[in-house]
DNA sequence: GCTTGACCTCAACCTTACTTGATATCGGAC
DNA sequence: GTCCGATATCAAGTAAGGTTGAGGTCAAGC
């Protein structure tokens, strides 16, 4: 049978936008089949690549980012449950290390606190050593390694 | 003397783009005076207002949060310590929380490595209570709470 | 007195992650 | 046979956080 599944269904138990299943098609995070009227196919293994999808956007991570982890799943067969074990280590592995650059970025405000310099050169909250807390791309120039006080 | 500074100069010492520090100016994140020619003229505690803005970034907060947070520090004269030290207490609060989303979040994954469900009804980590790893807003319908499996 | 660099404004463009609207077609119910 | 709901495409709009470019001004150096 596995006859497929409609973008409506997958919308429903998703709790996706039938619209952003569509852009996540064009984006490459998922590839429906399409039956004879041109309507999208789905399977349930999709569900299960849009499901990862919404975990991996609560942690933060882009689109492009959620693709290339997807890629190492197959997109013919069903993924097994030793594929999405790999995928849910690397997830681990990223909240681990994020929680490592909070834990030191707030060890360095605790020094901070009552200090008040917010200097660019001595203050450790600019050290652009630990990049685990930062997300997207912020200004441009970022943290620029001047030298002298103000 | 406190002649004022440049734009230029602002925009190296704290590495932003002179676009951008324009950009901050217009979203009310800094409102520096002008000299008779028009130009720009910032005070020392402008550097520091933006250099909070930098580290607020670095933790994710949008401009408007970053705004409303700067509002309570004084337009017009230098921020003492203590505005600092209020403000950075705000930081250790939301990082610390932060932590805690994190490590709530690590510690489900952990339950679900080799299950590899990935259900919307049986598995932790779509469980919407701990929105600590939010961030923005992502897809608009998120999580809705289904009760049937796939 | 002229050039040059730093500055000004304003409008347009960029990326990400979508939504919205217009217009058209598919296919099952009646 | 027709109607309706679900689907399709495509273009345009949205929001955030900026950058880029055109065209113009200011002030210091030679």
């Amino acid at each position: 049978m596995h006859k497929g599944l409609s973008i409506g269904f997958v919308a429903r138990r998703t709790g996706l936008a039938v619209s952003a299943i569509r852009y996540y098609e064009e984006e490459g995070l998922v590839q429906p089949g399409r039956d004879r009227g041109g309507r999208r196919v789905f399977q349930r293994g999709d569900i299960r690549r849009l499901s990862f999808v919404l975990i991996a956007q609560r942690l933060g991570f882009a689109l492009a980012d959620i693709r290339a982890a997807l890629d190492d799943l197959p997109q013919g067969r069903n993924p097994t449950r030793a594929d999405w074990a790999r995928l849910a280590e690397g997830f681990r592995q990223e909240i681990d290390s994020r929680i490592d650059g909070l834990t030191l970025l707030r060890d360095k405000l605790d020094g901070c606190i009552g200090c008040g310099c917010l200097s660019l050169d001595r203050c450790a909250l600019y050290n652009p050593n630990d990049k685990a807390a930062t997300r997207g791309e912020g200004p441009r120039y970022l943290m620029g390694d001047r030298s002298d006080e103000f």
